[in-house]
RNA sequence: UGGGGAUUGGUGUAACGGUAGCACGACUGACUCUGGAUCAGUUAGUGAAAGUUCGAAUCUUUCAUCCCCAGCCA
């Protein structure tokens, strides 16, 4: 079978400079994460992207392909070593290796300080005494150019004498910056004299002490791709207004011209992707922490159960392109149960049960019935499910009274229990309140292991079920999306995007009943629990005396959709 | 408002002057010891208006709409 798709307008920039060996056949990205903030699905997209492109080009690079794991720790004020550990554990658990290459902003950044006092003895860059209130007044604004600071032509001998005196921190945190001199009418604000340092007096989670003025983004990032010899620097499509001023430092410098690259950024409906918001949710306790598992970060999609490659072929998937783009979430929901269809192996769980107790069948007889692991997969083995005569089933595959397209049990009728037996219900027990608290049922024995009779009739529904003696405790987290609304920075004037939170995101069912083999799981086990949905072992498990269980994805459920049609 | 981007079914994404295709969703049906999976099918789109052309999603012009930028954040 012939794979035709085309290539996506970054891959055939990637294929054409290496056809016209315009790096002399070398392909080097990066990912540069901030270590303030867990990663998010939005940085799988760029981390599939970053990482996959050397992967996939790796042939036509005689030179060599690779990605550098480059962290731009240039705030020390929010930056964390927690963060940079959950960032390397977040891009393994994806599947991805960065070998020998991390590397670090700040490792540049006596680099970067000596390119600086290249740029203010060219009379490219000044020391400038205003503060930052004063900076944002004479920046101008959208329609109106901005005013020369006063400083701005200071003498090379004091700028330089400054700068070294700001090094060594003779000044306190905002007094002076080290300013590009560019243009202040330029159409873009970011030309207009941009800040490359800044006097911050804070310990840095790597240099330590050893620095009290640091560079800002724009200064830092492109040096950094260019002392890497990035040759394709992939960015989000906010920062295309810095791409002229990532390519005048590096044309000022005169050194390695990496180029910076724009693609869309990755949104998902029924959430929030961006670190300030996140951290919000996390500070302000509406979840309990950054891998609470309604979270769309790596860390909690990992505990919800998401498989990595259920992601990485999410990412592949959504595509690229310099639209702005909004996914639905069924379409990441789409590739976790692709994957866990043909992985996760099946078992039996009752989230609601209903006692049921097979009036013809032995009192005291246990039989291990034959069930089948995972139908997609026969390596997967079979396994055997105790049954006996009092069962729990699920109490909504019991109607009284029901419908026509109704194909579970109700009185009088039969249903296969599954990998059981065939069973009949004939009496409905009820409390005084009128609460169905028990159904009566026979079994008919020539149809064990859940097997058609030799008469011929049939059956229109099969059903799950535990044996009530054999099951064991489990407390089920049952997640809907985070947010009510598909977007929830969608909100009337005065609104909040908090207020779109979904009340119900979260339910916890305790009693629930699962099949003995569960037993042993371990945490961040998964399970298709038969007809319910994939569900996976929370670490919670650990600390409690009941297993502990996230919903990772329902299976796809016909009967319930339809009867939520009006 | 100045600048930078972008407009193709509900959502994404192809088609690069020559039959608007694919995926997800939705809806049918078949099959089924999971109302799952699988299989088959249906639905629905080029923002608008002019122009160039035998022929326009694609080229030109105008208009409209949406996103980003006024951090000593990244």
């Amino acid at each position: 079978m012939e794979s035709t798709r085309t290539l996506d307008f970054i891959r055939a920039m990637v294929l054409e400079d290496l056809q016209s060996n315009r790096h002399s056949g070398r392909l080097t990205t990066r990912f540069p994460p901030e270590p303030n903030g867990y990663l998010h699905i939005g940085h799988a997209k760029s981390i599939c992207l970053n990482f996959g492109i050397p992967q996939e080009f790796k042939d036509q690079a005689p030179a060599g392909a690779r990605c550098n794991l480059r962290f731009d720790d240039t705030n020390p004020t929010k930056e964390e070593q927690e963060y940079i550990d959950a960032i390397k554990r977040d891009i393994r658990w994806l599947g991805f290796d960065w070998g020998k290459d991390e590397y670090y902003a700040s490792d540049y950044f006596e680099q970067l300080y000596e390119w600086a006092i290249k740029l203010i003895k060219e009379g490219k860059a000044y020391v400038c005494d205003l503060n930052a209130e004063q900076i944002r007044q004479t920046r101008g604004n959208l329609t109106q150019p901005g005013t020369p600071s006063p400083y701005r032509d200071r003498s090379v001998e004091e700028n330089l004498d400054l700068f070294a005196r700001m090094r060594k921190g003779e000044f306190p945190d905002g007094s002076r910056v080290l300013r590009a001199k560019i243009d202040m009418a330029s159409p873009n604000l970011n030309m207009r004299d941009p800040v490359m340092y800044r006097i911050l007096h804070a310990k840095h989670p790597r240099t330590g002490g050893a620095w009290c003025i640091y560079p800002m983004y724009d200064y830092a990032h492109g040096q950094s791709d260019s002392i890497e010899r990035i040759t394709h620097s992939l960015c989000t499509l906010e920062f295309e207004d810095h791409r002229p001023l990532y390519d005048w430092f590096i044309e000022q410098l005169g050194i390695f011209p990496s180029r910076q690259t724009e693609f869309n950024r990755l949104n998902l409906t029924h959430t929030v992707v961006t670190k300030r918001k996140l951290r919000t949710l996390v500070e302000d306790k509406h979840v309990a922490g950054w891998d609470d598992p309604r979270m769309p970060t790596l860390s909690a999609l990992r505990r919800r159960g998401y498989p990595p490659a259920a992601i990485r072929g999410f990412c592949d998937a959504v595509g690229l392109s310099k639209r702005e783009q909004l996914i639905d979430l069924s379409r990441l929901e789409y590739h976790v149960r692709e994957e866990l269809n043909r992985t996760a192996n099946r078992v039996m769980a009752v989230l609601d049960p209903l006692r049921v107790v097979i009036t013809n069948y032995p009192a005291e007889q246990v039989e291990e019935m034959e069930a089948v692991n995972n139908p997609e997969d026969p390596e997967a083995g079979k396994r055997t499910v105790p049954f006996s005569q009092v069962l729990y089933i699920e109490r909504e595959d019991f109607m009284e009274n029901p419908p026509g397209k109704f194909f579970r049990l109700a009185p009088g009728r039969e249903v296969r229990l599954r990998y059981g037996y065939w069973v009949t219900c004939t009496n409905v027990i009820k409390d005084d309140d009128g609460n169905i608290v028990e159904l009566h049922c026979t079994y008919d024995p020539q149809t064990r292991g859940g097997d058609s009779p030799p008469d011929g009739r049939k059956v229109k529904g099969t059903i799950h079920w535990v044996s009530a003696a054999h099951a064991i405790d489990a407390e089920v987290r049952l997640y809907d999306t985070l947010f009510a609304k598909e977007d929830p920075n969608d909100v009337p004037e005065g609104g909040d995007w908090l207020d779109n939170l979904n009340p119900e995101s979260l339910k916890v069912v305790h009693g629930a009943k699962v099949e003995p083999s569960l037993k042993n799981v371990e945490a961040g086990g998964t399970f298709q629990f038969e007809r319910l949905g994939y569900f996976c072992v929370d670490v919670d498990t650990e600390k409690s005396t009941a297993l502990v269980f996230n919903r990772t994805v329902t299976l796809k459920d016909s009967w319930g959709k339809s009867q939520k049609q009006p």
